[in-house]
DNA sequence: TTTT
DNA sequence: TTTT
């Protein structure tokens, strides 16, 4: 509800691999995409340099289902969200930290897709209706997704689950998952 | 819910007056706050100048109310909103045109003012709760304004009663704002 | 140098025609872009409604050029720059106030444009340097454009060439015209 | 010069530590700060439940002196920059990634602090350009800080310099560090 | 590790 | 009209 403090990032973008989406049992749908961002530049001897940022993003609920229909490898797209780092452990047992773009606000770009769909921008839904409870007037979004509606710390999901992996696990959600266990 | 295109303004600086609002019949306050941005730097005679801009904001519902309840003239303030051009006749009947940033999210900085409130952050609520309905969750804002519920243009509002005004007229909720006639 | 203050606009969307521009006589060009973005969403009929917001942007010198060259009507461009209000006097002799976008950066979208060069992003050089003087303390880049090197207010241009006319000045240059007279 | 993307951070919070402040053979600036931001949210049990994000801010040059002279633990700041994320090998010789933000403007907010100097802004300076060296089209600012002038990837460097160690060594500055081994 |  |  209320913040004290500004953590805002926009990007513009293309994907590195077609997004990869997962749902949750409560039916959430949640998106991991990689994002490059790249600048040229000379140098001083005057030969043109690049250098290329890759980002991982992560989506969530109707977001990460936009995501999965419209975009994929290639797609030129503008995000707004917020950094996020999380916790893990690697198999050795040792901690590791990832940070993350948790999206809020997507737009496609460049409108020549051959989806038919390119051009729309898309924001994240408001949390809490996703047990299909019908608030005629919900729909309009617009907000900043989870920003104000952060994660319920460790709430009942198992924090040993992710323990011992290789890549880090997937972002706590920026909002309540309620009782279910994701992954 | 969906969008074309990118419109965002963000800006820190200082109140020139303390804010004005006004409520409307239906009970929602609107809010116009005067934020001076301002620059300084050498000239090429190694003098220092300085240039100020003056931004006019626009807030509404419970932004409104915060920006009238703590906010001051002084006030040191981060925003972020959008740009948006409204068109209005002046006293002569003529066309005249005026720029304003609607405003979804508000950061009061500095913290140590007197009030005993400084530092906190607010975003606007999403549309359609101002008559009271009571919806557990709903309160969680975090939308950036009316973002995706844009204005009913002329929505119940007669346009005659902005003519042959010398100062623009408030600026057109970027919101339902029912059938009341605000001024 | 420094400054109190934070003064950014972030855009992503259309032109409504080719970009106009114009030399001085110094050889620095002024671009003036009409930038459209837009934002859709369902009313509470369920009706889809759309709303367009027009954007006044001013390029200066390399950038100017660039949009001159690369972008025309109907372009997808990101651009990132700060608010202006001018004050003018129309053809009653009246004040009035223009609202404009001085751009510092600029990235064209889409990238498959048929002109070859799509894609590439581009950002306000400093002011002053386009006839080779060397400036000592020039260097102190990492500015965003005229960000730190603003107008020399009335720095040479008459303000009476303004006068009488219908459509708003040219926006006052965010950096030194030297001693050239505009228009 | 050119760049194909957007990658940009705009934060608002405040100092968990003191700057660290180090200087390079060549005189250069680096600094390291840490910023939280924070958000607040009741839960849907209405408990108010805090979130903080501790970030990872890098200076580099004039920036890094002015934040070394100027800010504190506890100082509240805006900054802007870039997400840049470096590889780097922990003690055991593992990989590890760290993402900073590498800031190009900064701001301090709030402007009563006891120092009397709070509350100027400041932006990055172009690179290579402390030593005076001349350079034709180095001139061309705009930029936002190393924005246009990214890595010499290697430039001079060492690698093996940080291998085996237990923290993330300090990120590869994001300009030419001409010949000179940091560290 | 900050801040309210 | 603010602020430093």
């Amino acid at each position: 509800m209320a913040s004290r403090g500004v953590n805002k990032v926009i990007l513009v973008g293309n994907l590195g691999n077609d997004p990869e989406v997962r749902y949750m049992p409560n039916g959430n749908a949640v998106a991991n995409l990689s994002l490059a961002t790249s600048e040229s530049w000379k140098d001083q001897q005057g030969q043109v340099q690049e250098r290329t940022e890759w980002h991982r993003l992560t989506m969530y609920r109707r977001l990460a289902e936009i995501a999965g229909e419209y975009l994929k490898k290639g797609s030129q797209i503008y995000v707004e969200g917020k950094l996020q780092t999380r916790k893990w452990q690697d198999q050795q047992g040792q901690e590791r930290f990832t940070t993350e773009i948790i999206v809020d606000q997507m737009q496609m770009l460049g409108g020549r897709a051959e989806g038919g769909n390119a051009g729309g921008g898309y924001q994240q839904r408001p949390q809490g209706n996703t047990q299909g409870n019908p608030q005629g007037n919900q729909n309009y979004g617009g907000q900043q997704g989870g920003y104000q509606q952060p994660p319920q710390q460790g709430g009942g999901r198992p924090q040993g689950g992710n323990q011992g992996q290789s890549k880090p696990p997937m972002a706590e959600p920026d909002f309540d998952f309620d009782d279910d266990i994701p992954f």
